[in-house]
RNA sequence: GCGCCUGUAGCUCAGAAGGAUAGAGCAGCGGUUUCCUAAACCGUUGGUCGGGGGUUCGAUUCCCUCCAGGCGCACCA
């Protein structure tokens, strides 16, 4: 509600300036006063109009209080401080659009297209880590805002099925375990036959639901994705050893990019299993997706012909003659000055023996996404399971939808990548693709690392230098790291355990009922907490708290809530529905005078300004705090403010709103950080 | 060497396009339960916002410089 507000008056104060100061103001920025009672919102742009009509800025804010009309919504405004001024909103009206559960008019789709968000991008090799953990929770929380402010958003989760982390598995099962693809596969549908009998069994569980593991039951013993996990770190440790081992390695990628062969059935088979497995781990976290895009079909539709054909017509690169670069496609990057003067500016697109690198492939895969290739793939659905995503094929089903051709382009990518997407830009931009290279957004965050303490706990010795130090990096590599299947089950587990001292009358399966979206909600809340650019030091400890800034104390003053509207009988379920019509009962502005009950409506009034922010900064992060704010606000009002024992019964009614409007927004920031709100805490 | 990021309370982090007394969680200390379940609430200790310059009426925020740390700069992805 406050976001259409904030509009409103930005726009009316642009046009108050102009006619009577003739003076045009861009970007009027709307700040919150320190203190509630000071006002709603403020605005400090006098300062910067003192500077250009040079006066005082305090002289300004007043002559401006004291002539600007006031938009509608508003009460009354005031110059305050050395200039700053400060504007209150009708309370009731505000509060009657909450009750009424109006969407707030502000919140409008503002990309003028369709979005592509690609997160997630697992190498299809190993078990999910909790590094990747966090790309797909922020990967999913934008979505769910962008859905909020209702764009059409396109979620893509490109699998390098192709790549050297997915022949290296390939080349251990064909070179050190001798396996052929015919024996593979009747591994993996050894692993699924194991799998579904303990589903069967109830010792284990399906997605969505996550019950903990039966005593006895390890997810190494019917994990694939365990298995190759180890298989990996195995095969990594060999090359070590045996540098000579390499040379599996080139020949597995060749065989594979060729196709048609033993080993490029092998690595199918691999990473074929372990995006099942992948997708199964990411629905736990209630992450979904709606195409896969894998490598092996911008291979075989030759993806790269088109975008290489483009390239060198429009003299985006050029064949090296010289150098050491001899022989290759280059793009030079024109950043660095002249001073260098050796040309050595330049990045390999092919190389050459004739193949294309990974920069290469994303600018043609980037070109697609925002429909600038001139082709397109086929498509079927992944598998029969209901909410199956789409995967990219040589071949298409008749009723696939269309995917791709998307005006933005949001790419869920750690840092350490900033380089290489500044050259796919550039890539773009010297097609003469300007618009698409701006619209191609690196969504850039910092990776997870482990605390020393962790670290430690996991097992690893480290040096006294390297405990001293503020992080231990993982590596998939080395076999080192946090599963996030593992991690998911020690928070469940730990769940478990707090529900059953409180909930001891109920059976375990409700009780279950309960772990499950508390530690699912910590684990989210937690990766999200942090902003993009923290470098993350993930302690086990840390994670597995359930008090202060995490997700289940925003979940309990949720459910807090829900017990008073459901204590309340009647009165609570009237509460709840939305309030018909649009005039606030007249009482309200009264009752909504104690700035303690108004504090806590403003704020939940925000929901939308803080979404689009988020959005309008990529920072996710920022609906997580506010998600916090408000239930320390909650959990403040629920201390101080008896509610069923309130003995007038408008107040009673309009503090049962209060709580109602409340846990609508609660639960409403939640779904956007993709947490549930447990039935009971 | 070049580029990007980071440096705020004991620890982990917020401080949105400069602005009103720099905030939270954890940890510490001291309180609050015949209740709308304490996964909560209240109080309290704790800061030269890495150092130094500059721009400005005003700088944690912008610019320069130095210091410290991280990450990038392949015919790997």
């Amino acid at each position: 509600m406050l976001l259409a507000l904030e509009e409103r008056l930005r726009q009316a104060v642009v046009e108050f300036a102009a006619r009577h100061w003739q003076v045009e103001l861009a970007n009027v920025a709307i700040e919150q006063p320190p203190r509630p009672e000071l006002g709603d919102l403020a605005l400090p742009f006098c300062f910067e109009l003192a500077r250009r009509l040079r006066r005082a800025p305090r002289a300004l804010a007043q002559e401006f209080a004291a002539s600007f009309p006031l938009p509608e919504g508003f009460a009354r405004v005031e110059a305050a401080g050395s200039g700053y001024l400060n504007f209150f909103v009708r309370r009731s009206q505000v509060f009657a659009a909450l009750a009424g559960q109006r969407r707030d008019p502000g919140l409008q789709p503002r990309l003028g297209g369709k979005a592509i968000v690609e997160h997630t991008n697992i190498n299809p090799n190993k078990a999910a880590h909790i590094g990747h953990l966090r790309n797909a929770a922020l990967g999913d929380t934008f979505v769910r805002l962008l859905r909020y402010r209702g764009e059409n958003v396109e979620v893509q989760n490109y699998i390098d099925n192709t790549g050297v982390q997915v022949a290296d598995v390939a080349a251990a099962f064909e070179h050190v375990l001798h396996q052929d693809a015919a024996a593979l596969r009747a591994e993996i549908a050894g692993w699924e036959e194991k799998r579904q009998r303990l589903e069967r069994e109830g010792a284990i569980s399906a997605p969505p639901q996550n019950l903990p593991l039966a005593a006895g039951v390890t997810r190494a013993a019917y994990s694939f994705d365990y298995r190759c996990w180890d298989l990996y770190a195995q095969i990594s440790r060999h090359y070590e050893e045996q540098p000579d081992a390499l040379a599996w390695r080139g020949a597995a990628l060749a065989a594979i990019e060729h196709g048609g062969n033993e080993t490029a059935a092998l690595a199918e088979a691999v990473a074929d299993a372990i995006v099942t497995c992948h997708l199964r781990t990411m629905r736990r976290l209630n992450v979904a997706y709606d195409l896969l895009p894998r490598e092996s079909e911008i291979l075989r539709l030759h993806f790269w012909d088109a975008a290489f054909e483009r390239l060198k017509r429009s003299g985006a690169i050029r064949r090296e003659t010289a150098g050491k670069n001899a022989g290759c496609w280059v793009m030079d990057l024109g950043t660095a000055g002249p001073e260098e003067g050796e040309g050595e500016d330049s990045k390999v697109i092919v190389r050459s023996n004739g193949t294309v690198t990974y920069v290469g492939k994303d600018i043609a895969y980037q070109l697609w996404k925002l429909g600038k290739l001139g082709r397109d793939f086929h498509y079927r659905r992944w598998s029969s399971a209901p909410g199956a995503p789409w995967v990219t094929d040589t071949e298409g089903a008749a009723d696939a939808p269309s995917f791709g051709g998307a005006r933005w382009v949001f790419n869920v990518i750690d840092a350490r990548q900033a380089y290489l997407q500044d050259i796919v830009a550039a890539g773009l931009r010297a097609l003469g693709e300007q618009e698409a290279a701006e619209h191609s957004v690196h969504f850039s965050y910092e990776m997870v690392a482990l605390s020393p303490r962790c670290a430690e706990q996991l097992g690893l010795s480290l040096s006294p230098e390297a405990r001293q130090r503020a992080h231990v990096e993982v590596s998939g590599r080395k076999g080192f790291g946090i599963k996030a299947d593992d991690l998911m089950d020690q928070l469940i587990q730990s769940a478990g355990r707090e529900v059953q001292a409180r909930h001891p009358e109920r059976d375990e399966a409700a009780q279950l009922a309960l772990a499950e979206p508390i530690a699912i909600g910590a684990l989210r809340y937690f990766l999200l907490k942090f902003t993009k650019n923290a470098l993350i030091a993930f302690d086990l400890d840390e994670a597995l708290s359930f008090e202060g800034e995490t997700g289940p104390y925003v979940q309990y003053a949720a459910v807090r809530a829900g017990n008073i509207l459901r204590k309340g009988g009647e009165e609570g379920a009237a509460a709840e529905q939305p309030l018909a019509g649009a005039a606030a009962p007249d009482d309200w502005e009264h009752y909504l005078e104690p700035n303690e009950l108004w504090e806590l409506v403003q704020l939940a009034a925000r929901l939308e300004s803080v979404a689009e922010q988020a959005i309008v900064t990529t920072e996710p992060a920022y609906l997580a705090k506010y998600a916090f704010q408000l239930a320390q606000a909650f959990n403040n009002f629920y201390h101080r403010t008896p509610v069923l024992a309130e003995a007038d019964a408008g107040r009673r009614a309009f503090l049962l709103r209060l709580v109602a409007v409340t846990r609508q927004r609660l639960a409403a920031a939640l779904d956007l950080l993709g947490i549930a709100v447990p039935e009971a805490m």
